[in-house]
DNA sequence: TCGGCCCTGGGG
DNA sequence: CCCCAGGGCCGA
């Protein structure tokens, strides 16, 4: 689940929490992650001192010292993943897979049920860029120049919710945020990328911005699992436009909201304010979907 | 570009 | 029991 702004929050929850500790001692489950961590790595972070943390668009970087040839820990939070700074004496969860024993009682903890994250050690800076290389890792949304998402949007033929799931694209927009950036800019998440004028593509760009600043402020989204560095939940579930909300009123007009399946994930938009009837290419059934309205 | 798959757990 | 879920990778 979570997507730029929940792990934007996991970053500066931690920050304070761990920057300057250092790790005594780690602890691993036997459990496998889509990457697993290696005991061999355990002896590499024994004694370093957390320097640094940030964001890459869902990814974590932890810093085990500023220098670019120092060491890197990657963490990807997957569908399900928690990290997060407690006191050590805090009982232990299931589903924990790591867990890093800091100095002034507390404890860094990789924690997650579905095992769709991971956890890994990578040798310096350099391994962690051809890292986000390999996987193609696009701009991240905040520092997006208009020409580029105006073309890359528009010489796609895919649909927007493609586009705005594309890590290549932009770095750090999911399923929620991808929705209601749509509905923000009264975009059909059905157009397809070449369909949209200038205009249109920098309203989605300016959609996409407004939409993950104000979900940060909210400190992300909870829907199930979601909680931030210090184990806070979110709280932007509660100001969704469109996500989640099949049948229930639009915000703007009352017109019930939709829900269609696009790149294989539930899209839901409103069916008034962000009408297909535009310059969606191929909409050969948009006639019976009327018909259908009217009656 | 799609579906299937990796997993667990919750809800109907 | 079935279906669904914030992500991403792999092969048809």
């Amino acid at each position: 689940m979570p997507e730029l702004p929940e792990v934007e929050t996991v970053v500066r929850d931690l920050r304070p929490l761990v920057v300057g500790r250092t790790i005594r001692a780690v602890r691993y489950g036997s459990k496998k992650l889509r990457e697993p961590w290696q005991p061999k790595w355990n002896a590499r972070v024994a004694g370093t001192r957390i320097e640094a943390i940030r964001r890459r668009g869902k990814w974590i970087v932890v810093e085990l010292a500023r220098r670019a040839d120092a060491p890197r820990l990657l963490v990807h939070l997957g569908m399900t993943g928690q990290f997060t700074a407690v006191p050590a004496a805090q009982e232990r969860p299931d589903h924990l897979h790591v867990a890093f024993e800091l100095d002034r009682g507390r404890e860094l903890r990789f924690r997650d049920p579905r095992r769709f994250g991971c956890l890994t050690w990578h040798s310096d800076e350099a391994a962690v860029q051809s890292r986000f290389t390999e996987v193609g890792l696009g701009p991240e949304p905040f520092a997006i120049d208009g020409a580029y998402f105006r073309q890359a949007v528009r010489k796609s033929a895919r649909t927007l919710k493609a586009i705005l799931l594309d890590q290549g694209v932009l770095a750090g927009v999911g399923n929620i945020y991808a929705d209601e950036a749509c509905s923000v800019s009264q975009l059909h998440p059905k157009r397809r990328g070449a369909s949209l004028t200038l205009a249109e593509a920098d309203r989605l760009r300016a959609a996409i911005e407004a939409v993950l600043a104000k979900a940060i402020t909210h400190r992300g989204s909870t829907i199930r699992d979601y909680v931030g560095g210090s184990g806070l939940r979110g709280g932007f579930q509660n100001e969704f436009r469109v996500y989640g909300r099949t049948g229930e009123p639009c915000l703007a007009c009352a017109a019930p909201i939709e829900c269609v399946r696009l790149s294989g994930r539930a899209s839901h938009y409103c069916p008034a304010c962000q009408g297909t009837q535009h310059k969606d290419t191929k909409s050969a059934q948009r006639p019976q979907r009327r018909m259908k309205k009217i009656d």
